[in-house]
DNA sequence: ACCGGCCTGTTTTTT
DNA sequence: ACAGGCCGGT
């Protein structure tokens, strides 16, 4: 407590009631937290009362590992998400799954929207499933029917085929988890009593990114105690994409009858310079709780503001700059970040890093544990527990080739439907001759029976109490699955070592548990995000906006800042999402302690085709005062890198932008200057690349 | 009829 | 780099 200041120690020593702590960024809420829950202990609180909230399982880790420190003992800290499945586990039956339900991710549930579509006659357009799966996930965080969220019999007639789907093959989407927990509770007084009476103290950090199921379960969960303790800052909240509702944390007060309200706005983490320009950017934003962080750190230096003209140059000067003042002011590297807005912007930084040997890990993207071959060898196991799960069987039963392609499979699952069998049980009633529907070649039987005995010998190996490692094993041995990535030489090496690794991540994990089961270890990677992969040891980090959202750094570089990249294109025309684009804006330059950097391209290639970038309002919208611009603004022309075979020798090429169009110049030694107008439209590069009028002009520039 | 190989369009942010 | 669509082969 004798490192607290006296705001926090108020907020730490607080016992009874609903509290909720405006944190600045850096103001220490995390401590706040951590420190509330040892006070808690100390006063006799039992552990096993005590529920600490995080949206993170990376969050949820770390404030678990500062309880522990700082009082000895354990409570239990959970993302949102898992203390859904936890609840689930133990009472879903009441809503009629089975307690061993599965958990999809993203890509299966948009599978099954494609499946739903199919089923009621509907053709899976591109956009359509998207747009589904987006309209359906707001029913889900906002805890609304369909027609409630808009008059849309489309959404309406799939929302019900998905959920009937899902609960047919046992199986829980991410939004379920918080959901069906919602929904037990509204339903089920008594089962919401006694999870009421388990957790008698609740606290809830980043409450500003609370949707409308995770408020009304934790309303109602804290109901009977009123010992809600929430922590969040509304100018963080950059999640209303996911149904994150600002007004949570604004009504608190209203919500919660004789709350407290503590603010803190002592910063601990950056210079005064870096807090000033992150506030003098945030102040554009109407509407918001005034709060001004202050900070005792130090003037500092100022924000260093660079203009690279293209995205090669940009990464250039980013990875050089960063090593030249993490040497100078030894910095190690695992205290660097480059920020962007969107994955894709990791390439061009990745390459850089690489070019110059520095050690790089990049946070988030494309997760280990989405890869095909672990996605695979997941689903295998999957079906060992479940017999009913069919998107696992469609994903295992042709690995490798049997002869069940699609129509076949299509035909499977309409007569499982109609038979109301799991899947599994009506492969072997085929088989076994039991059922006649479906005709099946010699080849696709033989292909059923053999999947049907890997599945039953890993299914007798989990019986026998071997290792989840040994287990994955005999998994990979059984279902030959070596031979089936086998078929693309190129990629073998990386996909057996990355089985491999699997397999140790499984041994780990089970030696650090008491009672290692295979289903919990399945749960615990579903809602693994890509974020949560520990990193290289002393490496920088790349990772978007979003995912640096609690850290901090000594050394950071918001790349990118440009016009339609942050903000992003799509978030200009609505005022709300500009706002939530500075927030996110604010966000990133709030994670840098010391040095922070921002920079931006004139020219970049966006899906394929150039184009001209303008530098981020943002920049604009920070007080001069607080920036040093490190190099001069060219003169509109920026530079083309041009493929090896794009122009002959001795040819530069420039981009300008004239609002309707874009004019490319390239000069070439031999044949003087010569300008081609692009008229871009939405297209890709390969239809683009056809429609451009070619002329040449004099030069009147 | 159905499977599997080849070609084309594709990326905001995530538990 | 991936998934979905098209088409050729069985």
């Amino acid at each position: 407590m004798l490192d607290l200041n006296p705001q926090q120690k108020i907020a730490a020593q607080h016992v009874e009631g609903p509290m909720l702590v405006l944190a600045g960024a850096g103001s220490g809420k995390t401590r706040v937290v951590a420190y509330r829950c040892a006070h808690l202990l100390s006063i006799g609180i039992p552990a096993g009362e005590i529920l600490a909230l995080t949206f993170t399982n990376k969050a949820a880790d770390e404030m678990g590992n500062r309880i522990r420190s700082l009082a000895d003992r354990s409570v239990l800290t959970s993302t949102f998400h898992s203390l859904g499945a936890r609840i689930l586990r133990e009472s879903i039956h009441i809503l009629g799954y089975s307690n061993d339900f599965t958990i999809y991710d993203e890509n299966d549930s948009q599978q099954l929207i494609k499946q739903s579509l199919a089923s009621l006659g509907y053709k899976a357009e591109k956009g359509t499933v998207k747009t589904l799966k987006v309209g359906i996930s707001n029913c889900k965080n906002g805890l609304l029917e369909p027609r409630e969220l808009k008059d849309d019999p489309l959404l309406e007639q799939i929302f019900t085929a998905y959920q009937n789907k899902l609960r047919e093959y046992n199986a829980l989407d991410f939004d379920d988890l918080l959901y069906l927990t919602a929904k037990l509770f509204q339903n089920h007084p008594d089962i919401l009593e006694m999870y009421q009476k388990r957790w008698s103290f609740i606290l809830i950090d980043e409450y500003q990114d609370t949707n409308a199921a995770q408020y009304s379960m934790t309303k109602m969960l804290s109901a009977r105690h009123n010992n809600l303790f929430a922590v969040g800052d509304p100018d963080q909240s950059i999640y209303s994409w996911r149904g994150a509702n600002l007004n949570n944390i604004l009504n608190f007060e209203e919500d919660y009858e004789g709350a407290h309200i503590i603010t803190l706005e002592q910063n601990y983490r950056s210079t005064s310079t870096i807090l000033a320009g992150a506030n003098s950017l945030i102040e554009h934003n109407e509407g918001r709780y005034e709060k001004r962080l202050w900070s005792t750190l130090g003037t500092g230096e100022k924000i260093g503001v660079y203009q690279a003209r293209n995205e090669r140059e940009e990464a250039e000067f980013v990875i050089v700059e960063l090593s030249k003042r993490a040497q100078e002011a030894a910095i190690p590297l695992r205290d660097c970040a480059i920020l962007y807005r969107t994955n894709a912007q990791s390439r061009s930084l990745e390459d850089t890093c690489l070019k110059y040997n520095l050690p790089y890990t990049i946070i988030g993207g494309l997760s280990f544990y989405q890869r095909r071959e672990i996605k695979d060898i997941l689903a295998l196991l999957r079906m060992v527990i479940s017999d009913t799960d069919f998107l696992s069987f469609a994903r295992t039963i042709n690995l490798p080739k049997r002869g069940v392609g699609a129509s076949t499979l299509t035909k499977l699952r309409d007569l499982a439907e109609q038979k109301v069998l799991p899947i599994l049980t009506l492969c072997r009633a085929l088989l076994a001759g039991e059922i006649t529907d479906i005709k099946l070649s010699k080849k696709q039987r033989e292909g059923i029976s053999d999947y049907l005995g890997v599945i039953n010998r890993l299914k007798e190996l989990t019986r026998e109490d071997l290792s989840i490692g040994a287990i994955l094993k005999k998994a990979i041995e059984e279902s030959r699955y070596l031979q089936v990535i086998k078929e693309d030489p190129e990629t073998f090496d990386d996909r057996k070592s990355n089985l491999d690794e699997l397999i140790n991540k499984a041994e780990e994990w089970s030696s650090e548990r008491e009672n290692p089961q295979l289903s919990k270890f399945l749960e615990e990677l579903a809602l693994k995000a890509s974020s949560d992969e520990t990193p290289l040891p002393d490496s920088i980090k790349l990772m978007t906006l979003h995912n640096a959202k609690g850290l901090e750094f000594r050394l950071v570089f918001l790349v990118g800042m440009e016009e339609d990249l942050c903000p992003h294109v799509n978030s200009k025309d609505s005022p709300d999402a500009l706002e939530e684009e500075r927030r996110l804006c604010y966000v990133g330059m709030t994670r840098a302690k010391e040095h922070l950097y921002l920079t931006g391209s004139s020219y970049r290639m966006i899906w394929g085709s150039p184009k001209v970038m303008r530098p981020s309002r943002f920049i604009g919208e920070i007080a001069a005062e607080y920036l040093s611009i490190l190099n001069e603004s060219d003169d509109g022309w920026s530079e083309v890198e041009t493929g090896e075979d794009a122009f002959a020798h001795g040819t530069t090429v420039f981009h300008r932008d004239f609002g309707k169009g874009v004019i490319q110049k390239s000069y070439s030694t031999s044949m003087g200057v010569t300008y081609d107008i692009f008229f871009y439209e939405s297209s890709t590069t390969r239809s683009l690349v056809a429609k451009y009028a070619k002329l040449t002009v004099q030069d009147p520039f």
